[in-house]
Parts: C-alpha cells; sequence; structure tokens
RNA sequence: GGCGCGGUAGCCAAGUGGUAAGGCAGAGGUCUGCAAAACCUUUAUUCGGGGGUUCGAUUCCCCCCCGCGCCUCCA
C-alpha cells in the first residue's frame, strides 16, 4: 500500500499525495525560545525528522519551514526579569536549540522563520481579517471573532457553542468579548517590547505567526502541517480560524500530532523534578544517537513512556545494531548469494518501507530490521551468506540508517587514532601466535582504557569504538 | 461534564476476524586461550473485566474498570 497517514482532521488514516503530487509544503511547529527544549520537544522535532526523511525518500520534493517563536508572554517576562531585550534572551536558547538538533542529527528544515523578523506580514493578515469582519479591538487590543467562523473546532472536534462567555477567568489578562475568542495583536503594555502598525502599538498574538509565515512562504494551503498534539487546541484550531477567514481556502490538508512523551509514567513537569533537557541527559553520559534511537523507536502518535530503562535498553538495542553493521563491514565472505539470505534481506527491506508508508509506524520498521540482523546474523554463522549478499545487506542498513541516523556515533575529542590501534592489534596477534597470552591481554587492556574493544574471530580480529 | 488516546509477557512494543512481530531483561546451552560477538532453547494456551455477533475475536458491537492528555497560549 501507498504512503499514508492518520489526519487529525478527520480522524483518519487516508492516504498521502501532495497536492501538485510532486513537492510536499510542510509546516512545523518549532520551539518557544524561552528556555532549553525538553526531551518531549525533542520527541516531537524527532517525528517531524522523520517525517521529512520519509517523504525525500518517497521521492518528493520538500518544502519544509519550521517557526521559532522568539516573542511571547514568557519571553518577555523573562527578559525583562534578567535586563535583556528579547533578541538577547532569546537568541542563547535558539543556538542552543539548533545545537540540540544537530545532536540528534535533525535535518534542518528548508526554512526556520522567526517570528519577530515577519511582523508585517502578521499585521497584513490581521488587517485582511479585520476587513472581513472577523475582528474587534478592545482596549487598544484586536481579538478574532470566533462565532463569524462556523467551522471553528473543526480540527479538535470539539463544540465550542456549549462554551459559555466569559465562563472562564481571562487568563490573558486582556478584555475579551466571547471567552473563546482570541487575541491576535495585543497593545503595547509599559515595559514590554511593541512594533508600530496599522493595527496601533502592540505585539502579535501566539497563533498569527503561524499562519501569516505558513501562507507566505508556502501558499494558502498546505499539504501537512505537524507539531504536538497539545497544539491541537487551541493553536491550530486558531490558525485554521485566521488563515482560512483571510484565504477562504482550506489551509493544510492532513494535520499530523504527535503524542506526548511521559517520564517515568508521569506527565514531565519541573515540579515532579522529571523535567528533562537533552544537555541533562548528555550530561549523564547518554549518547545522543541512543536517545534519538528511544525517541524514534516507538511510533509518533502512541504516548512514550521515558525511563532510564527504556534508554539503557535502547542503548544496548542499538549495539546490537552496530555489532552487526562491524560484521557486515568485516567479515570474510566468500561464494555468491546465498538465495534464503538474500531472500530475508528483500523481505526485511520491503517491511520496512511498508511499515514506514504506514503512518510512519517506526516499532514495526524496526521489527523489520532485527529480524533481518537475526536472520543474517544465522546465516553468517552458518557459512550461509557469500560475498553476493553482503552489498544489498549493506544496503539494507543504510537505508534504514538514512532514516533513522543512529549507526554512526560521533568520534570522541581526543580519542587514539585508527593507526595507532591497528599497530596495537598487530602486535597482540603476534604476541598471541607465541602464545605470549600475558601480553596479549595487557594490550587488550590497554585498548579497552582508551574506549576500544576487541573481538576476535575466525576472520581476524574486529574493533570498535565504544 | 465534553473531546481524544491508551490498557498485549518482568519492562518497552507491533499486530490481525483464524488463533500473538521485534527489542530489553532473566534462565539454560553452543562457540571460545581469555574476552567478546553471534546463534539456539526457554519466558503470554493468552491480549484490563463482563456480555454479544461469528464456525471462530486480542482484533467487530455494547457495558464497566483503570491510566493519560486537551477543554485559552504546554511539544
Amino acid at each position: 500500500m501507498a504512503l499514508r497517514f492518520y489526519n487529525t482532521l478527520s480522524q483518519q488514516v487516508e492516504p498521502f499525495e501532495p497536492q501538485d503530487g510532486k513537492t510536499v509544503r510542510m509546516y512545523t511547529c518549532g520551539p518557544t525560545v524561552y528556555h532549553y527544549v525538553h526531551i518531549g520537544n525533542l520527541r516531537t522535532f524527532t517525528f517531524q525528522d522523520l517525517l521529512r526523511r520519509w517523504l525525500l525518500y518517497r521521492g518528493f520534493e520538500l518544502q519544509h519551514v519550521m517557526n521559532i517563536t522568539d516573542v511571547e508572554d514568557k519571553i518577555i517576562r523573562k527578559a525583562m526579569e534578567e535586563g535583556k531585550t528579547i533578541q538577547q534572551y532569546t537568541s542563547q536558547y535558539e543556538t542552543a536549540f539548533l545545537e540540540d538538533m544537530d545532536r540528534l542529527r535533525m535535518q534542518r528544515p528548508e526554512r526556520l522563520v522567526r517570528a519577530t523578523e515577519h511582523i508585517p506580514e502578521m499585521v497584513e493578515a490581521i488587517e485582511k481579517l479585520a476587513a472581513g469582519g472577523y475582528t474587534y479591538t478592545s482596549d487598544g487590543s484586536v481579538y478574532y471573532r470566533i462565532s463569524k467562523f462556523p467551522d471553528y473546532g473543526k480540527l479538535s472536534h470539539i463544540d465550542v457553542s456549549g462554551q459559555r462567555a466569559g465562563a472562564r477567568v481571562d487568563v490573558d489578562e486582556y478584555d475579551k468579548a466571547d471567552a473563546r475568542d482570541f487575541v491576535l495583536w495585543k497593545g503595547r503594555r509599559d515595559g514590554e517590547p511593541y512594533w508600530d502598525s496599522s493595527l496601533g502599538a502592540g505585539r502579535p498574538g501566539w497563533h498569527i505567526e503561524c499562519s501569516a509565515m505558513a501562507m507566505k512562504y508556502l501558499g494558502d494551503t498546505l499539504d501537512i502541517h505537524a507539531g504536538g498534539i497539545d497544539l491541537t487546541f487551541p493553536h491550530h484550531e486558531n490558525e485554521i480560524a485566521q488563515a482560512e477567514a483571510v484565504s477562504g481556502k482550506p489551509f493544510a490538508r492532513y494535520w499530523l500530532h504527535a503524542e506526548h512523551l511521559m517520564v517515568e509514567s508521569q506527565k514531565m513537569a519541573k515540579s515532579l523534578g522529571n523535567f528533562y533537557t537533552l544537555r541533562d541527559l548528555l550530561e549523564g553520559g547518554y549518547e545522543p544517537e541512543v536517545i534519538r534511537y528511544l525517541l524514534a523507536s516507538v511510533p509518533y502518535r502512541k504516548k512514550l513512556n521515558f525511563t532510564f530503562d527504556g534508554l539503557r535498553a535502547a542503548a544496548t538495542a542499538l549495539e546490537r545494531l552496530r555489532n552487526y553493521k562491524l560484521r557486515l563491514e568485516t567479515g570474510k565472505f566468500s561464494g555468491d548469494a546465498n538465495s534464503a539470505a538474500l531472500d530475508a534481506t528483500q523481505k526485511a527491506r520491503a517491511a520496512f518501507d511498508e511499515a514506514l508508508d504506514d503512518d510512519l509506524n517506526t516499532a514495526e520498521a524496526l521489527g523489520a530490521i532485527f529480524e533481518f540482523v537475526r536472520e543474517t546474523n544465522t546465516a553468517m554463522d552458518e557459512g550461509k551468506f557469500g560475498a553476493g549478499n553482503a552489498k544489498p545487506a549493506q544496503e539494507l542498513l543504510d537505508h534504514f540508517d538514512s532514516i533513522f541516523d543512529v549507526l554512526r556515533p560521533k568520534q570522541k575529542e581526543g580519542a587514539i587514532c585508527d593507526a595507532e590501534v591497528e599497530a596495537l592489534i598487530a602486535e597482540r596477534t603476534q604476541a598471541k601466535k607465541t602464545r605470549n597470552f600475558a601480553r596479549s591481554d595487557e594490550i587488550r587492556g590497554l585498548l579497552a582504557g582508551k574506549g576500544i574493544v576487541l573481538e576476535d574471530t575466525k576472520d581476524g580480529v574486529r574493533w570498535k569504538r565504544k
């Protein structure tokens, strides 16, 4: 079956095809840069990265835009507390975010766009909404009048008619005519950053940035809009209300939402002391690739229960795959391709692709890979894996890694170089020939101290960095 | 209360109207100077509970129990 995704809009799995059949226009909600992103954020971004890669593998061209929210209540408050401008305050976290992306091997979207660099676009969108009668002004702020947009609620499947005006406390501290309404433009307040505009001095509301930037770079109708599940309402619902009121066209064809990550079965929260950033985990000695593997291994629509046991299990599982890769690269295989091993490889490849086509079922895709690894390992043990089997196997592994991107660990700084390792291995081999096991073990220990693991195999010594 | 997601072996987790992938952990074994790596066997007569439909349900329907999320700015 062809590529398909679960669409929040229809609440069904639907075949996917970009509107022009060729280029996927995708917008994903990026971070609000008021702190380091946490592993829950990274789970969502990992999903977006897998999505990117799979779309590219499937032959589509990709125009992927990710926003960076760099003006927002919390940012303003924090920046003011620290006596910084919001740019000074956010730039450190934006840089940190990009570093985190790199460490987790996330590809950069075609465009990363900052909210503060698109104020005119947002003002223009709000003006259009105003012209259409979708807005009202109260106390210097501009609001979206939800009652003007009959489709409101179609994404989150929430019936807003039951929510009465004024039923809830106005946490925004701005006056609204209806509790359901949301702010498009916040009037200037003392001490806060603001922009002068035809709407008056002020700053944009959160939701308008995504609608305005998405439409600017991707057109009125996106193919895919993705983000965390908690953004479904109200953020994405509001984006739809804004964009569709402006353009009169559907805003996005497919809405994909990643489920949350839990920590030890609990919601991650600073108050629970289970709030982790990537930095926290790296300081704990966990490899970024292991973290990526763990985040990628649970299908995106399922809650991911993050535990340190799980992280250790991921490390072991990943090591198994890397051992296999090493065996494939260093093993001496001879003879023609064994047909059973070839079948196993082809079968795994088909199963892997089919699993990812099926709404990015990464768990099933991994299952196919591990099965392939076991079957071909057995074949190697039994001498039923010929030289002709190595290439297809290698290609499958490369294919896997072009999506998961976890097999090649980053070389550590100051590590012993290959030549030195090889020289010591040669000496050890000599020592073994003369049955000088004391020296042989000494060299093994020496290398182990430098993070090098030796394995004696029938084809010679195999070594790896750990 | 409304909307949504989920409850599958010790843990993580896939899955289908026809009788349970895969990973981790555990136990035993093969191999081995040692150490690894790898492989084999073993670990769910059963898929939260109870009804129903069916020749047959973990998979469809109904009810119940439990966990979690959203319901105004949290990925």
